[in-house]
DNA sequence: AATTATCAATATGTCGTACATATTTATTAC
DNA sequence: GTAATAAATATGTACGACATATTGATAATT
């Protein structure tokens, strides 16, 4: 399906082809994270290449997470970030249209999903946080303020899911998310607070109702942007 | 927050640095997909340092995606993919329990969240290509067909939401979820199948239901999974 | 004897140069 | 005017040399 990787096969370059060798290896050998490869020269006399090339090779597997080296101590195999490297390139100036839309979408999908994993998790004292978010939003008048607490409260709701890779995922795609809504006039959103479920609504919804009423009041709060997409 | 690309800031290698500077001439001199870069040894010479240390550093960048290089061309800036690289690390192997956790039930919360998505681009033709899997998965009774008719029902349904980034997303994650679902009997998902709603259920919802009542068919179905994360 | 200081060994990091290779551009042949 | 050929060019690969940091052993100090 990623056809970008699907290079033809004899036009790989020397790297390239080092750089599955490796992969292979790294499998076959079941190398696991702690691990020690071994060093360089001997990795390029048993492939049969040069150093430079087996350097060129395993600099992209440092650079996706799978390999550290330390002067004199070697290269070992390291555990991965699953999400560092999407986050590279996670730039609105580098990706297409449809793909920010597909991205804008996808966090609209997340947060719609979100809500059997809350009332699992939450407990007393991340509701009191969540409360705190939302009085301190309903006190103020000033706009970015509001804006501010309308993306904490987000973000509470993914710390109160107790899922670190969702919590950073819905970090970094904040800011395709921004440039999609910096399309809306303050007007529009506005409007959408006012005729749409609330924070409040939200908040008592997950203090004392069910996953499923829940569902829909995320559906109303959400409806201004699922109606745009 | 992600912590692992924090690195002492005075312990950052030549190529390291080379890489930030690069990042910072990409963006600031406003590099767009199918800008031509110079050429490495100009490169090199502005930057002061050897070609050699400049290749590793934009090795890095066309490992992600964002430059590609041809004999004589030159080096042109180019769209990533913004999930390539996510799937180069998804290996059960590399990856702790926790991440794996998180990864699965992210899987189940864009399952949950994407109900709002179909009913916006479900289409009949769309909905009989869905009715034929699950007629295919009525009439076998051998294990094997039914587990792939699973899978394809569901595919389906990422494919109706006309969402590519999530269709890959899910496709990518396929991986893991296997890994985490392979801890649970056959009896167990039998008895889910029969307790809990089914394919057919979720799409007689589709067709003639509501959003909001797919959404409870939907955590029916996978409630399995929900009360044992 | 225990601790510290020093030094050699080692594997990665950086550099420079030379050449290979593929693609474009210019030139020549027909 | 088109086709074949040759030169120019930027990336790809290779090799050798030295820099640098860390480890482990050895020697010196208390």
């Amino acid at each position: 399906m990623p056809l970008t990787r699907l290079k033809p096969v004899d036009n790989l370059s020397q790297v390239d082809k080092i750089e599955i060798r490796l992969e292979e290896y790294l499998k076959n050998e079941n190398f696991n994270p702690g691990d020690l490869l071994p060093k360089e020269t001997d990795l390029a006399q048993a492939m049969g290449v040069s150093r430079t090339a087996v350097r060129e090779a395993i600099s992209r597997f440092r650079m996706l997470g799978i390999i550290e080296s330390r002067k004199n101590r070697g290269m070992v195999i390291t555990r991965p970030d699953v999400l560092t490297n999407m986050q590279r390139v996670m730039n609105p100036k580098l990706l297409d249209g449809e793909t920010m839309k597909d991205i804008f979408e996808m966090r609209l999908v997340i947060e719609m999903g979100i809500g059997e994993i809350l009332f699992l998790r939450k407990t007393p004292e991340l509701l009191k946080k969540l409360e705190e978010i939302v009085e301190k939003e309903e006190k103020t008048t000033n706009r970015i303020d509001r804006l501010k607490y309308d993306i904490e409260f987000h973000s509470m709701l993914y710390r109160i899911s107790g899922n670190k890779t969702i919590l950073r995922f819905q970090e970094m795609l904040m800011p395709i998310f921004d440039y999609v809504d910096s399309g809306l006039t303050t007007k529009q959103k506005t409007m959408n607070a006012i005729t749409n479920a609330t924070h409040r609504d939200l908040l008592d919804e997950l203090k004392h109702g069910t996953p499923s009423e829940f569902r829909n009041k995320m559906q109303s709060h959400l409806r201004y942007f699922m109606e745009k997409i």
